[in-house]
DNA sequence: CACTATACATTGCTATACGAGGTATGAAGC
DNA sequence: GCTTCATACCTCGTATAGCAATGTATAGTG
């Protein structure tokens, strides 16, 4: 099974508007770590958690994974481990990445305005403008 | 009544994922806009358009500023106007400060996160690590 | 033959953005 | 004094999406 971590013990709230940060953005991500070369599910999930600050879980990854399948951003292929269950290899195919760039411009500019806004409150002065 | 917009010519899918990018930020954005000083409804949606790269409806700001001042992050006011309709003016309460100094410190860490991320794709080099 | 680890998959719940439509106030035109 | 228009606030319904929980399959270990 795994995954338990803290179920109802009390933190509920405490990161709630936290994680709707990242609400939308784990499309691109799931993009972005498939642009070396390719992964597979947990794979993915490993990856994002050491290159960047996400964790997602598994009913997170595999959902976006078709999502992003089904519109030919990426391809699948199984694969036989050495050992243990057998693998599904994700990799970008070229509207994949074509996306990808284009979600990545579309980024830099959604996080520009945002980091100007938040500017003020950061180092604790006036608006910039 | 005003909005309309394109209703349902074409435009649907072209920017569905990049609509996805603000979801959750708005909060933040919400509690940034008034860091400066108090504005009113419609205000803030002009100031955001503005500062940032956000264009909200009305639909979308007054649950988002009811949310917040019911958990006590802002107060509001109704002020006389010289002319038309009188107008509800929101505040940052201090809670409001401290929560919008979080989510800054917070937002700027995910946000490093994913810049990271991208960065290969935008310099169309190998990921940075 | 349990037991455990790894990996993929699905269902159900909840939160959220936002389009569409509505109400209230007052100013300007006729 | 109506009608019209502009400004401003509010709300319902819907679609979307993350994710906890739960399940299944494969194969190595004691």
């Amino acid at each position: 099974m795994a995954r338990l971590k803290l179920q109802s013990e009390e933190a509920e709230q405490p990161d709630r508007w936290e994680a709707q940060l990242r609400k939308g953005a784990l499309e691109m991500a799931a993009l972005a770590s498939l642009w070396r070369g390719r992964l597979y599910g947990l794979e993915i999930i490993r990856f994002l958690e050491v290159h960047s600050q996400l964790v997602l879980a598994e009913g997170t990854i595999y959902p976006i994974l078709n999502r992003l399948k089904a519109e030919g951003l990426l391809t699948s292929e199984w694969v036989e481990a050495v050992a243990g269950h057998p693998r599904k290899y994700y990799s970008l195919t070229e509207p994949g990445r074509q996306r990808l760039r284009l979600m990545a411009e579309a980024w830099t500019g959604f996080s520009g305005g945002l980091s100007r806004l938040l500017e003020p409150v950061l180092t604790e002065k006036e608006i910039s403008q």
